[in-house]
DNA sequence: CTAATTGTATAGCCAAACTATCTATCCACC
DNA sequence: GGTGGATAGATAGTTTGGCTATACAATTAG
């Protein structure tokens, strides 16, 4: 085990860790992450079904099951029976849920912006680069799952 | 308004969301990201009042004074009568909260190594650089609360 | 056909999040 | 010194996201 990696990791979680709730705060919305995050998912994966939904959110069937009833009360999602498995659904981004999740993001840019506007092209290269190296570490530990 | 700049704070914002829910079922314990995020601020900042506290965690208030009687009752932190204020409470790391957070780091670290251990160094310091400047904004938005 | 496995809903519990309100303390001003 | 306004934190109440356990129906394997 490699403690600069170690260490690098540990500070990367206390840093996202403190984002999330900044990116809560800054758009000043009642809309949970967890919502946001369950729309991002669908948008990047496509339909997936609940229980695939609650691994690629890292939350437990149970819950999702809660969350995706939400969703589905705003219409944000639709809930399609699944073809092949008559105990499954699928869980699809609603055209309202992605109207939904754009406005947020443009609306989270606009409050964050400000925070980010004195960085270099470079940096902010690099903060491209690192968002790309991180999500492609969330799709693989998916595959794996 | 920069909408690059919007689309990678709306990507990174999305990535991380996930990266937080990664971390909390990686190491698989009961202990919060809150918790673990308090705690890794009060290391940073040393001690803080109840409501800095809370303002540099992004959340409310209340929300910050059950967090820390949680933590309190674990003995994670400590809770000094400030000096110059009879209402204020300075709230600290103690050493058993030191402890745990160190653990959870090293847990942390070895739970996730196995995602990143396919990185070069080039792309490991990718890494490192955009958690420094996550952090920077993050620090500079509490400077101007 | 039967038993084991699987997908999702339901139940119950806890903690983090919020707003509103209250009380005691502090500070500014007269 | 006294009064009014502001502030720090506790308390109350509500909602939602987390969890584990369990139930039931559908699917799969032997």
């Amino acid at each position: 085990m490699n403690s600069e990696l170690s260490e690098l990791l540990g500070d990367l979680v206390s840093v996202t860790h403190r984002l999330t709730r900044l990116a809560a705060q800054a758009t000043g919305d009642s809309t949970s992450p967890a919502a946001w995050r369950t729309l991002s998912v669908l948008t990047s994966s496509g339909p997936l079904r609940l229980g695939e939904l609650a691994t690629a959110n890292r939350v437990s069937q149970p819950t999702m099951t809660k969350i995706v009833a939400n969703l589905n009360e705003l219409e944000w999602i639709k809930r399609i029976a699944d073809t092949s498995d008559a105990r499954a659904w699928q869980i699809a981004i609603a055209p309202k849920g992605q109207n939904a999740l754009n406005d947020w993001r443009y609306r989270l840019g606009m409050a964050l912006e400000p925070l980010f506007a004195d960085l270099t092209t470079r940096e902010l290269s690099v903060l491209s680069e690192a968002t790309d190296l991180i999500g492609d570490r969330i799709d693989v530990q998916e595959l794996a799952a």
